[in-house]
DNA sequence: TATCAAATCTAACAAATGTTAGGTTTATAA
DNA sequence: TTATAAACCTAACATTTGTTAGATTTGATA
């Protein structure tokens, strides 16, 4: 490896990158979120990283493999942060708060780059590589359902469970676009609204 | 005009183009949200409207303005439905559930073409169109506020009226990616849900 | 028919961009 | 020190793509 060590302390914020594609990966995410994959070039990338264009093909096939990277992760930790919280979880209700507060954190938290590019830029993949994600985020799917389908025995909520999934993530997937942390409302308040929302309080 | 009248007869479906800006604008719609706009190049869109690439550029000044003609239809068609229905709407209730209804229409119904690129195609504006066209749905979106802040007084509903529009309009935005028009649920179905899910049922 | 403007075509430019092949540097180990 | 492979660089290719200028056609009008 060549100039990796100083480099990585100049361009990667906490967490630094070991290798150069953990680098990558986590520029990649940073200026996808930003600026979009199409508008973002491969010299751009590699002079955010302190490397030349052509480099990057050492690390990867293509520009593609990148934007599945980016994703991969960005599946991965969501179900590993929300595998983690939902055990000490005993009601519905409460693995269902665990849920809406680690999906908005995706897309509002520290690394919601990837959350962002994996929700924006879903249709830049090619369509089997698309495939190849839905089916790792099929377990991830199965908690919402599985705790949806609770909460709606106990009639904590009405509506149809796998419609109230599909319609909050579409819900958290937008919420980039308008909330704003400093705004009237914080981030564990949103969550309360969103339970406020969906749950009927004189119920479970 | 040269070929414009036979050629309508072949690429237009209903509501058939009367001038060939007009059928560029709805060509670009379907193809737009077909492939993406960065995916849909001149001489595609050129070749489905049949004539060739530089002849577009005699109507529009430039790719970007026919997205933008083709939002800004989005918007003004999308309000236009709304005012039509919401005056009989009688009770807040009532009034929620046309903006409802209308709204997920207009990314599932005959026209969703228009819905579809104004969503996912927001960030392949330059920010003074963007701002242009906000400025364009600030009636509509006051009509959203006015009535969900209704149904809030009323204790319909019980979250803060504009996160839920918010919400709401993320929730709208996603539907396309998972609802089938032949699937367990039809369209006003669908709405039934969504009037379940935001609604305490005991009140109002 | 002659005229004129609207509408379209032809042909090419110019910039951006993903990608590649081959050379060069750097670290590691014998 | 030398051999080797990983990591990176240089330089260019090939394609795509938005755009444009000028020629050409079409349709209506006088």
């Amino acid at each position: 490896m060549a100039k990796t060590a100083e480099k990585s302390s100049d361009t990667s914020k906490a967490k630094g990158a070991q290798s150069s594609r953990e680098l990558l990966i986590e520029t990649a995410a940073r200026l996808f979120a930003q600026n979009g994959y199409n508008k973002t070039n491969m010299r751009e990338l590699a002079e955010a990283v302190g490397m030349k264009a052509g480099s990057i093909f050492y690390h990867f096939k293509g520009k593609e493999e990148i934007l599945f990277a980016v994703m991969e992760r960005a599946i991965s930790d969501l179900l590993e942060a929300v595998q983690k919280d939902i055990v000490p979880a005993e009601t519905p209700r409460q693995r269902l708060r665990v849920l809406v507060r680690t999906e908005l954190d995706m897309f509002l938290g520290d690394q919601s780059s990837y959350g962002l590019v994996l929700i924006h830029e879903w249709r830049s993949l090619t369509a089997d590589l698309q495939q190849d994600l839905m089916s790792m985020r099929a377990e991830y799917e199965s908690l919402w359902n599985a705790t949806l389908a609770d909460c709606h025995l106990d009639g904590i909520i009405k509506a149809n469970p796998k419609i109230v999934r599909r319609l909050l993530n579409g819900a958290f997937s937008w919420v980039i676009y308008w909330y704003k942390a400093d705004g009237e409302c914080n981030f564990e308040q949103l969550v309360d609204e969103v339970m406020l929302m969906l749950v009927n309080p004189s119920a479970g």
